[in-house]
DNA sequence: TTGAACTTTCAATAAAAATTGAAAGAATAT
DNA sequence: ATATTCTTTCAATTTTTATTGAAAGTTCAA
């Protein structure tokens, strides 16, 4: 296979893998093409790699910065921008674990806060509140549950990195 | 809080939750009402509770039980379905994890095995393949942790989280 | 075999999300 | 101050995804 067809289907399925997690597929691919991406590139270089407008890459790249993996480049003595991705997967990882711990487990733990202070009311039966109270329960705990466990895995993470790296440094 | 308020208000985080993780709001929605119900509801009771038509409970129910988070319950003499959710909150996760690691993990390992077998082109400068050779194997690499994590995760949670708390807490 | 009760399908429609592109804004050189 | 170059914004549009509802399909009792 040829570099050109390679490139192209990892940036196709990045954005795919990004779709079904809930990321817009474009925001993936440009995330795709800046991580294989040997220098960092301008709206104009993405705009034309990928196909798509200015404000579209605008956007996006604004985006992953959010995120905190992709940041802006700039060169003395020139007014355009240029973007670079986080190319260290392990960090990657754990920014975006980190960003979707923020953004998805505080609002419903917060969400599930509130209402598990359900008063009992004699428009419910008690089997009803009951059957309630507890399954919003053991959701809460799976929650700190599921919290623990992600600082765990960003832990592990980091040995993950640092055997990866020494693979690098003495391959085989 | 009215346990109906606070029903609603479940039945809506659930939804936006699931949206934001790339599940379709109506699909999460019947989730968390199926969740919360003592009983198993029938096409109809969901389709009057979540007002949505016949056709859409229809397509998600069935999309949940493909999860296999949700099962038909069939009582005898009656030819009517009813649905409900398995009330396990850590049986429901390990499901899930499992599924999505079929159906996401695995497809982007196959892009990621094919594309590595990259060949070197006159067309590509040897900087330009040793980059993105080497990316693909730190994400192949990485999705190797992520699978074993995956494992580890599912087999953490039944041995020590179900062993104390759950039996405990389990509804029903 | 027919009809009643229910489920499934799917083309049409609606709703939501992403994308465009032109205009406005910002930064800098002349 | 003005022109130049680039970035950002956002209303209009396109594309994608979800939803509806009516028709077809299924099951079973009589």
């Amino acid at each position: 296979m040829q570099l050109d067809e390679a490139r192209r289907r990892f940036i196709e399925g990045w954005g795919t893998l990004g779709s079904a997690w809930g990321v817009s597929r474009t925001m993936a691919q440009v995330h795709a093409l800046l991580l294989i991406s040997v220098g960092a590139l301008s709206t104009e270089d993405i705009m034309e790699q990928l196909q798509i407008s200015r404000g579209n890459v605008n956007m996006n790249v604004r985006a992953l910065m959010d995120w905190g993996i992709v940041r802006k480049e700039l060169r003395p003595g020139e007014r355009r921008e240029y973007f670079s991705a986080e190319k260290d997967i392990h960090k990657v990882a754990t920014l975006i674990l980190q960003e979707r711990r923020k953004r998805e487990l505080e609002p419903i733990l917060r969400v599930l806060g509130e209402i598990s202070q359900v008063e009992t009311s004699p428009a419910a039966t008690p089997e009803e509140t009951v059957a309630f109270t507890q399954m919003i329960a053991s959701i809460q705990n799976f929650a700190g549950f599921a919290n623990r466990a992600a600082s765990t895995l960003i832990k592990a993470d980091e040995n993950w990195f640092v055997s990866t790296f020494m693979k690098l440094m003495r391959p085989n």
